[in-house]
DNA sequence: ATTAAATTGTTATTTTATTAACAAGGATAA
DNA sequence: TTATCCTTGTTAATAAAATAACAATTTAAT
């Protein structure tokens, strides 16, 4: 397959959830302005995407969503699913539990970590939550690809010097420290407050215009 | 001041995160190339985007940093600040408000929002929980302007009618449910599981190509 | 049977974002 | 003083992403 680019490839997660959604409602064709109009997006940038996937729905008939689930997931999961740690187990790393198990993803969370000793050894939504000690070991025993930082920011290199040292392969990290991985580690961050003042920006930008 | 790219804005804010964190460490001045170090970007970058806000630095010497700092609280924030309701005080919800309470910011956390009993009236990280029902006084009557969604996925569309009907003018949806406001509301999604699985896509392609 | 409407797949165009290139000026060193 | 080296600011070039345009084809309507 040609490389997809990012975009897309974030669109089709998204895609992948709406139909997963429709599926469960019984739903089983769809066409692209009804994707779109669930995305915010124009059909055009949802025929595109799904033509880069090289998936072909039927004339006047839309998507066949199982089909296009299933498409989608050859791409994005592994067959045999990765497993994910998360490091920090505060509220931010609590909400992420909740909000990750018990989804038909192939994205297991199978271990947290902390340095705070009541939290150690403790479950929390069925993760095992270790001393962040016991990185390495545990991420090679349990198989672990994927690292989600949601500790307080000052730790965040040295967490991820760690992380990288434990042969993790992919980070996200929420903590508003950048940090700096090898090539081959893939690095995507995400910074809440960033979010909130862009959100901030537009609204008195409007208010002045308007 | 002519129109500011998207990214510009975002990576504006995150300069400023930095360059505060300068400041407090004594330093004065800063070169485009160690901002770019900070973010993993280009001097170029930075260069360019500071053009676009209209400040100068000095040759060799760099940027002066609270100069800058200053420059950027003009473009992104508002003299009085702004006012910001949080939806769901669940895990989320509260990694939210110690994250974003006690940063210098002029954002304010004014009110969270729940439906359950046991959190209404209840006061988390300094912030007072209101049930719903009072959304729309409680936004007059704080003056909040910009809401944070983070309830489960189900009621989100109401949500936001209810944000929009309030007088919201600024919403950033942590939620998987992509919900549709009028023009003059600025939205602003943001998935975490999205994120995971892209991490999940080039961690797997990354391990067939190498 | 013919026409009109709907919908896909794809190429072309436009817009947005990033990177490269480089002139200009000031600091430092010889 | 003169030459060299940095570092900025800006324009030009490239790359990435989104949108528009439209041919093709199936269904439905007349």
């Amino acid at each position: 397959m040609k490389k997809l680019p990012d975009k897309t490839v974030e669109r089709l997660s998204q895609y992948r959830r709406s139909l997963l959604n429709c599926l469960a409602n019984g739903k089983k064709h769809i066409f692209s302005h009804e994707i779109a109009n669930l995305h915010h997006i124009t059909p055009v940038q949802v025929r595109r995407d799904i033509m880069l996937i090289g998936y072909t729905g039927t004339l006047r008939k839309g998507y066949d969503i199982q089909e296009l689930v299933d498409l989608i997931g050859e791409i994005i999961d592994t067959d045999e699913g990765q497993n994910v740690a998360i490091i920090g187990i505060g509220n931010l790393g609590r909400a992420l539990i909740t909000y990750l198990q018990g989804k038909r993803s192939k994205l297991r969370i199978a271990a947290g970590f902390d340095i705070n000793k009541d939290k150690v050894d403790r479950v929390y939504g069925g993760v095992q939550c270790y001393h962040i000690d016991q990185l390495e070991d545990t991420v090679q025993k349990e198989n672990i690809t994927i690292a989600i930082i949601t500790t307080p920011a000052d730790e965040t290199q040295k967490i991820s010097e760690m992380l990288v040292k434990a042969g993790i392969r992919g980070i996200l990290n929420y903590t508003p420290t950048a940090i700096n991985v090898p090539d081959h580690v893939y690095l995507e961050e995400y910074d809440m407050i960033t979010s909130l003042e862009k959100v901030a920006f537009f609204v008195k930008k409007n208010s002045l215009t308007v």
